[in-house]
DNA sequence: CATGTCTGCAATCACAGAGTTGCGAGTAGG
DNA sequence: CCTACTCGCAACTCTGTGATTGCAGACATG
């Protein structure tokens, strides 16, 4: 949860999941050139998001291409709902008691 | 937004949320006691948390109690949906050519 | 087989940030 | 007035990490 909520925290991290939906598969090299930094930047963005399970990797022949896995993204949004729940529900009680 | 999800990438952050979440109001003092860190880091977390605009300070007295606001949780929340549901559509299209 | 390309791994650098200690200022209560 | 409590600001240490360069290993293609 932690390594999530952080890879999502790097504005380059969340540009490349933001491509990855809307391009199917990547390699590094790829965003690399469209991107102001260099290959192997973007490809430890890659092992970070791939260690908070945001995407995987598939190896095919001298490339690998890498996919965005969307369960992980669900389990973030379940978080923020279940606090921000409880928050407003506090919130009811405390309007309740007021009025 | 990144500093929304920045805040959020920390552990001892998101432990401050929960407590927020549960506890309506709170100061830094009364956290660092149930904390194994020091009373200016709680605040330093606080300050964290108050530029992402996730907690709203109101001072009494000579104690300041902060409060969370739920807003932007939503907004961090919508963005996963997004990227989610973006991604979904995809995988379904996909699946679509294949069939 | 030689070359070009894609990749990963290691070393290095610079900066951000999580945490601490120390100090000075303001407030509540005896 | 004096004490105890809370708070904020500043300086410092230390670790993590975003980014770089350099090198060596695989694969495709002439």
């Amino acid at each position: 949860m932690s390594d999530l909520f952080a890879a999502l925290g790097d504005p380059t991290r969340r540009h490349v999941i933001e491509q990855l939906a809307a391009r199917e598969s990547v390699t590094a090299s790829e965003l690399a050139r469209e991107l102001p930094i260099t290959r192997q930047a973007v490809s430890k963005h890659f092992a970070v998001l791939t260690g908070a399970g945001l995407v995987g990797v598939t190896r095919e022949g001298r490339e690998a291409r890498y996919r965005l896995r969307a369960e992980p993204l669900g389990e973030a949004a379940s978080w923020l709902a279940t606090v921000g729940d409880q928050w407003d529900a506090r919130l009811q009680r405390l309007r309740a008691i007021a009025r």
